[in-house]
DNA sequence: CTGTTAGCGCATTCAT
DNA sequence: ATGAATGCGCTAACAG
């Protein structure tokens, strides 16, 4: 493999020469720029970043932390960070924490080793109070404190949204079904919503709202619908809750969306252009991964200012609601 | 950010007994070993694999170049193959091609500056021309040249496993539905296999196979059952086609599977736990990240026997089949 | 404009 | 068993 001493050997120049115009950086005559770029080409000279990165303390490597990139919603989220990354000439780590708080210390002490310049995190560990300080670190959908750079959709106005759309196609009560992490998350804020604007319509509703992790989820699903048989609409905390509740009541025998509706949240899809699995509240996660890359590279550059960022979310309409009715 | 140095200092010895107590290499004394750990603990010494990889030459670092992460059968793999790598120490640089010859021929680029010590890729350009034969390349389902090392699985088998399930269940005349790159690939080996078994088994069939890009895909496909109304058995080439063919049968109002069954191929869930969303035949995913690491490490520590690596795979009864049959 | 030089943090000789 | 010295490939500061 060839150095950069090889080339300015080759070239007759001096290294410094060489990294001038490997950089663009110093005033360089333009023969001997065209000298050095023949011999690179000639050597086919290849820059050694960790060369680099030991000497100027800075990467372009971000870590992508997240549970699992084995689910539709990480995976097209990690499609975005590592497409904004890579238009900025970064590259991405990623590390799958499958949830594990052990994992997730792992994966911290790793990039810590590998000199990332940076952490974007979808994680449940307290992971601040490991992160030095100096570590430039965003988090999506988890506030950790103050001074942490969260990038989040707004969670409340799915609820809402979600709300009155199912009143908008006919429901007369609604129901909630979802679960929620011991750990504090906007996420949370969805149910609250849902809330919110259910009392405001003044419309009945019932909640079914477990803690993670749940032994059977479908089974309390089915407990729920046959303890409320009135509820014709239903918001969901995830599309995946939908799925599992769309399951429970096809063993039942009742129809969606004929009898009762539908609404889940995230609006996953299994790949671009394919379309959502049911009716959902879309997270914009185009809009998230571009401004989680965008705060992450403030922060590496010290520039950045610390705030929570909240993107509007979208209903998406699909199988699982009504189509005709009033838009 | 504490160094070496610090560490040596702080525990009154050199730099090189730091180095062996951090590697175990050499002997030290147990007293000096105790000591440097402290001074270790004390100083949240973290060791930077920036400089030991200049020194080294090594950065157990791996990029894994695949078409897009945000498909449920990529997503899948990565996973699996991030897990394998992390257990063996391994950081993993993940590539989004987006199927582009262009940027697949930057993230070659990319990842020579970066030092990775090896390269999994599901790939169509013919990146072998790029890449050092002295970078360590696993190819996933594709056979550049004699000296690649290629996971893939059976898809001959596939294709032979799927028309003996469909005349199992019933089927009176069978159909191949599917698209192919323009690059060679082993799975259009699923298309030779249903070939070669309808064949075998003496059953009549039709095909329709196009080549990517296709413009419409569903257009042809309902194309296809128009001019093969009597078609009761589908085998598709991936299982979002036979997701498409499900949409384009629905809309003809032919229900599936009383009057047409389908088995796909790939065995994709959206995420673990899930079930497969229609009956399929399954890639052993887990397996082949399996392999492609093993063989990656290998080959990385100069021990690999280059070789192509096939994997059986299975069926999965989904809903797309009928299952009150003989089994 | 350009050549020379001093580290960046570490692993590895080579003495001791 | 251990300390000192060398160099991995590069950038930046300095001297010309």
């Amino acid at each position: 493999m060839a150095t950069m001493k090889d080339v300015a050997a080759l070239a007759n120049v001096g290294v410094g020469t060489v990294s001038r115009v490997l950089n663009d950086s110093g005033a360089v005559k333009e023969s001997t720029r065209r000298k050095v770029q023949a011999a690179m080409k000639e050597l086919n000279y290849i820059p050694n970043a960790y060369a680099r990165g030991l000497k100027m303390n800075k990467t372009y490597t971000v870590a992508l932390i997240i549970p699992t990139i084995w689910h539709p919603f990480f995976s097209e989220f990690a499609y975005y960070v590592e497409r904004n990354l890579s238009e900025h000439k970064f590259k991405m780590l990623l590390c799958n924490s499958d949830v594990s708080n052990e994992k997730e210390l792992e994966y911290i002490q790793m990039v810590q080793e590998n000199k990332v310049d940076g952490i974007i995190g979808i994680t449940y560990s307290d992971l601040d109070n490991f992160v030095s300080s100096h570590l430039p670190f965003v988090t999506i959908d988890r506030h950790f404190k103050e001074e942490t750079v969260c990038v989040t959709s707004d969670n409340f106005q799915a609820g809402q949204l979600a709300v009155e759309k199912l009143v908008e196609k006919g429901c007369r009560k609604l129901g909630y079904i979802g679960t929620h992490s011991r750990f504090p998350s906007e996420t949370t804020k969805r149910r609250a919503g849902f809330v919110e604007q259910a009392e405001r319509m003044n419309i009945p509703y019932a909640i079914y709202d477990e803690m993670d992790p749940v032994l059977d989820l479908l089974a309390g699903i089915k407990t729920f619908f046959e303890k409320h048989p009135d509820v014709d609409g239903v918001f969901a905390h995830t599309d995946f809750i939908a799925l599992d509740i769309l399951e429970v009541l096809d063993a039942m025998e009742r129809h969606v969306p004929e009898e009762i509706q539908i609404i889940g949240c995230d609006g996953i899809k299994m790949e671009a252009g394919r379309r959502q699995i049911v009716s959902t509240i879309r997270q914009p996660v185009d809009l998230m991964a571009q401004a989680a890359v965008k705060k992450i590279i403030e922060l590496i550059d010290g520039e950045a200012v610390k705030e929570k960022i909240t993107l509007p979310v979208t209903y998406i309409e699909g199988p699982t609601t009504k189509n005709n009715c009033v838009k």
